[in-house]
DNA sequence: TTTCGATATGTCGAATCGTGCATAACCATA
DNA sequence: TATGGTTATGCACGATTCGACATATCGAAA
C-alpha cells in the first residue's frame, strides 16, 4: 500500500490575466501580516524579495485592490502591512482555500485510495 | 464588475515523486482512448509525441500500474489502448475532478465573489 | 542633517520544462 | 520481403520563471 497525496494549486484569473491571485500571494499576504514587512515576509517564505515584490504589484494592479499600505523610510527603513481590504481577501481566500482542500481529501478518499496498491 | 474565473490543478504525489498522476496525464489517457494512439493523442492535446510519452511511462513506473496496452509494428505502424486498470483510472478520477470542480465553484461563489469588484 | 534598513525596479544568469529533431526498433499487411 | 506509421529514446535548443545583484529612493529617528 503505497503512500499518496493530493495536492492542488488554486488560482484566480480575470478576462487578461492569468493568476492575479492564487494560493502564492495568499501565502504572502499572511507573511507580510505577521511578518510585519514585505522584506521580512520574502525571508521567511524563502523566495525572492523581487518576486515578492512582483507579486504584490501584479495583484494590487490587477484586482484594482489596495492590499497593502506600504511605508518607506525612517531608522528602520520601512514597513508594509495589509489594509482592510487586504485582510478581508486573506479571510475569504482562506475559507475558500479550506473548503476546496476539504472537498479534495474527502474524494481522494472516495474515489481514487481504492486504486492505489 | 470585473469577471474572475476560479483555475485549479490537481495531482497526486508518492512519497518521493512529484505529479505521479494528475489532470494532464488524466487528459492524455482520455486522449488516447479517444484517438486510439499515443501519437494522435499528443496531437488531439496539441502537446510534443515527446512529453505524452514522458508522461504515461512516469505515470506507469510510478504507480506501478499498466495503464496501457502498446503494440509496435504492423502497416498502420501501431497503436497504443488503454488497459482495464488505465479505463478504472479514467474513471476514478473523472469522479474525483468533477467533484473538486463543484466545490471550488461552490466555494468561490460563496466567500470570493463579493470581494470581486 | 546624517543614518540605516525597507521599498522600488531593472537586468542578467541559472534552472526548469517542453518542443523539435534525429534515429532505432517493430511488425501486420500488401 | 519490403513498407510505413507508430512506439521508444536521447539530445540540443528555446522559452519561461525565478533568484542574485545592483542601484536608487525614501524618511523617521538619532
Amino acid at each position: 500500500m503505497k503512500k499518496m497525496r493530493v495536492r492542488f494549486k488554486l488560482w484566480l484569473n480575470t478576462k487578461n490575466v492569468e493568476g492575479v491571485f492564487g494560493d502564492g500571494k495568499w501565502r504572502l499576504l499572511r507573511a507580510i501580516d505577521s511578518e510585519g514587512s514585505l522584506n521580512a515576509a520574502s525571508k521567511a517564505l524563502r523566495i525572492s524579495y523581487r518576486k515578492a515584490w512582483g507579486d504584490m504589484s501584479k495583484a494590487e494592479a490587477c484586482l484594482n485592490v489596495a492590499l497593502l499600505e506600504r511605508h518607506r523610510g525612517g531608522r528602520m527603513g520601512g514597513a508594509t502591512c495589509l489594509t482592510e481590504q487586504g485582510k478581508e481577501w486573506v479571510k475569504a481566500y482562506t475559507k475558500f482555500r479550506s473548503e476546496i482542500e476539504k472537498a479534495a481529501e474527502k474524494a481522494f478518499k472516495k474515489h481514487m485510495e481504492k486504486l492505489i496498491k
